[in-house]
DNA sequence: TTGTAAGTGCTAAAATATTAGCATATTATT
DNA sequence: AATAATATGCTAATATTTTAGCACTTACAA
């Protein structure tokens, strides 16, 4: 499965994917709930239905209630998202996506210095490109 | 303005945004070229119009074609778009987003040079949240 | 010049997405 | 077991997006 945020999807679709993801799972309230412009209940379960029916979310019952959640792995689901934005805004360039990552972040000592034992790893383990 | 891979754009809007950043700019045939399912030139022609009119792009004449460029700079397009990964994706955490880029991006060892002394920098010069 | 190729402007048809509402099911409570 | 509250299933209306086509313009070359 390709990256929902790049093609096939209309808006709202998206939205509640985003939601989803962000989630990790949610009732059709929760997405209600996170919408902006939020439509009604059954908007939301449709779109949900829809979802599911185009294969990017499954369900199980809760009580009497629909869980939902993505069918791709979040994780994955991220990277594809991250490729689409260094392609588009970053001249395909990882290290100019991630200049910009750490130049705006403000990150702490600690994720610093996680940051740097990442990349002293990477300069030692894996052939360069 | 805000994101627009976020809300507001219909699907074929975010997909002309989409290759307007990653040209820069272009013309009605090159966004042509570049789209998916790719519809009638007329079709893309009142798309480009659309997003005009909503204020994502301009035009110039060269010649006797128009060139469209985004309003708003790529590098902040950019930015907003990345925010909006990982808070979907990352749990909010700029650091985990970084560590998947690193991770998968099989970078020389110049780049990774280039990013251990940017990290640096962020040691000594910020104030750590 | 004037003809032609390659553009744009605009409008309305067609396709898709979005929505609400009614019917039905499920759970929990009394 | 009856009832109320809270779900879902489905269908059809509405709104928006997407599209094509015709009329007009511009640049260039014969």
């Amino acid at each position: 499965m390709e990256d929902y945020r790049a093609v096939k999807l209309s808006r709202r679709e998206r939205q509640i994917m985003d939601i989803v993801y962000q989630r990790e799972r949610a009732s059709v309230a929760d997405v209600l709930e996170d919408l902006p412009d939020p439509p009604s209940y059954s908007t939301v379960r449709a779109l949900l239905r829809i979802l599911e029916e185009k294969g990017y979310l499954t369900h199980k019952k809760d009580g009497k209630r629909y869980i939902y959640r993505p069918t791709q792995p979040r994780h994955q689901a991220g990277r594809f998202a991250l490729k689409q934005i260094f392609q588009t805004f970053f001249d395909k360039s990882i290290e100019k996506t991630v200049m910009t990552l750490v130049s705006d972040a403000n990150l702490s000592d600690e994720e610093l210095d996680r940051l740097s034992q990442l990349i002293e790893q990477a300069k030692k383990g894996d052939t360069p490109s």
